[in-house]
DNA sequence: AATGCTCTCTAACGGCGTCAGAGGCATCGA
DNA sequence: TCGATGCCTCTGACGCCGTTAGAGAGCATT
C-alpha cells in the first residue's frame, strides 16, 4: 500500500469523508432544506430562522446553503409555497359551498404554520406553484359562478383579503392570558374615550373560527345578492 | 472675568453645548425619535429603519435612543399609532356611509404608509390610542347599526381585515411592469395548469381602488341583509 | 493520469440590536 | 460657593446576522 502510507496525512480525512458524504443520509437538496426549514420554523418561529441554524439542523454550515438557493427569503418564499402542497378540494357542490370550502382549508394550513402569514408581509408576491393552483381553484369556481371583468376581481381580493387577514390577525394576537387582562383593563380604565371597545373587547376575540366563518357568511352573502 | 479665565479649559464646551442642548433644536423626545422615524420609514421602508440610522437623521448616536425607548420595536409601534393621529371622520350619516367614510379614511392613511402595512406581521398588536379612536369609531357605528354579540365581532374583524388586507395586499405588490410582464408570461405558459389565472391575471389587478369599493360593497351588503 | 464539474468547506466582511458604564451638564440644598 | 444628585448622551464592545470569496474534496469523463 504505497498509496496508503504515502497519504498519512489523509487517513483522518477518510473517517471525516466517512461521515460527511456517506450513503446513509441523503445530501443537501432543495426538497431537504425546505422540510427543514418548516420544521425550524413551526417549531421557533419566524424570527428564529436563520440560516445558520437551518445548516446547522442539516449537518451543515451556512454557506453551503448558497449554493442551492440564492437568499434567505428564497428559502421563506418555498417554506410558504410547501405548506400548500397537496391539491385542493375538489369542485363538489355550489360554488359557494365550494369557496367556503377550499378558504377554510386554506386557512387551516396557515393557522397549521402561522408564520406563513408573515410572509407576504415582506413584500414578496405569493406566487409559488401549489400556492397558485389554490388560487386558480378559487377563481375558475367564481368564473363559474357568474362573476367577470372588475367584479370577478374584488371578489377574488375580498376573499382573499379575508382569509389571509383572518389568519393573519388569529396568529398577531395569540397572547398570553396575562397581555390580554392588562388590555382589557386598560380599555376599562380609559372608558370614556373608548367606550364601546371597553364593552366589547376589542383584540380579545374568543371565537376565531366563528368569526371567520360569520364573516364569510356575510361576504358570500353580498356576493350571491350580486348574481 | 477671572471665571472666564479660569475656566478657559471651558470655553470650547460653551461651543459644543451651544451646538448640542442650544435652544437652537430641540433636545432628543420621543415625539422628534417618532416624527424621525415615519419619515424614514416613508422614504426608504420598513427594512433601511436602523437605529444607527435613525440617530444619525437626529444627530445622535444609536445607543442615546435606548434611553427614550426599550427596543426597536417600540419606535415601530410608536411609528404605526402616529400615521393615525387626527380624529377619524365624524359621524355624519347612515351607519353605511360613516363605515365607508372610516375606512375609506383608514386605508389611505395605510398607503400613503405602506410600511406600517408589515408591523402587524410582527406580531405586534396594533393598540395605540390615535388607532384605538378609530377602531371605536368603527365599533360604535356598527353596535349603534345593530349589531351584538357573535355579529358584532364578526363584523368588526371582517372589515378590519377588508381594510389591512387590501392595503397589505396593494402595498405588497407594487412591483415593477417588468416583474408584472414576466409574472403574467409564466402564467400564460403555464395555462394547462392555471387556466383562469392566465386568463384573468390574478397579481394584476389595475384598479386597486375600485377592487377595494367593489369588495366593500360586497361586505356591507351581506351585513345590512342581517340587520 | 489529467481535466473539469459538483458541492461543501474555512475565513471573513460589514451591518445589526443592544448593553455596560463613563462622563458632561443642570439643578438644588447646605 | 460648593458638593451631591439625577438626567441624558457618549464610547466601546458583544454576539448575531446574511452573504461573499475562494480553497479543496470527491467524482466522472477523457
Amino acid at each position: 500500500m504505497p498509496k496508503n502510507s504515502s497519504a498519512d496525512q489523509q487517513v483522518r480525512s477518510v473517517w471525516l469523508r466517512a461521515q460527511r458524504g456517506g450513503r446513509g443520509e441523503p445530501p443537501l437538496t432543495i426538497d431537504r432544506i425546505v422540510e427543514a426549514a418548516v420544521a425550524l420554523l413551526d417549531e421557533d418561529g419566524i424570527d428564529r430562522l436563520t440560516m445558520r441554524r437551518l445548516a446547522e439542523r442539516l449537518g451543515v454550515v451556512a454557506p453551503s446553503l448558497y449554493w442551492h438557493v440564492d437568499t434567505k427569503d428564497d428559502v421563506l418564499d418555498l417554506a410558504v409555497d410547501a405548506i400548500f402542497t397537496g391539491q385542493p378540494p375538489a369542485a363538489a357542490g355550489t360554488w359557494r359551498d365550494d369557496v367556503t370550502a377550499v378558504l377554510t382549508a386554506w386557512r387551516a394550513a396557515m393557522l397549521r404554520h402561522p408564520w406563513a402569514t408573515a410572509v407576504p408581509a415582506r413584500r414578496r408576491p405569493t406566487i409559488g406553484p401549489n400556492f397558485l393552483s389554490w388560487m386558480e381553484f378559487l377563481q375558475a369556481r367564481l368564473a363559474a359562478a357568474g362573476f367577470t371583468g372588475a367584479g370577478h376581481a374584488a371578489a377574488t381580493w375580498a376573499l382573499y383579503n379575508h382569509v389571509m387577514g383572518s389568519a393573519a390577525s388569529e396568529a398577531a394576537l395569540q397572547i398570553s392570558d396575562a397581555e390580554r387582562r392588562v388590555g382589557q383593563e386598560k380599555l376599562r380604565a380609559d372608558r370614556d374615550r373608548y367606550p364601546t371597545l371597553a364593552a366589547n373587547g376589542y383584540l380579545y376575540d374568543d371565537d376565531w373560527d366563528g368569526s371567520f366563518t360569520l364573516g364569510l357568511a356575510y361576504l358570500l352573502d353580498g356576493l350571491q345578492a350580486q348574481l
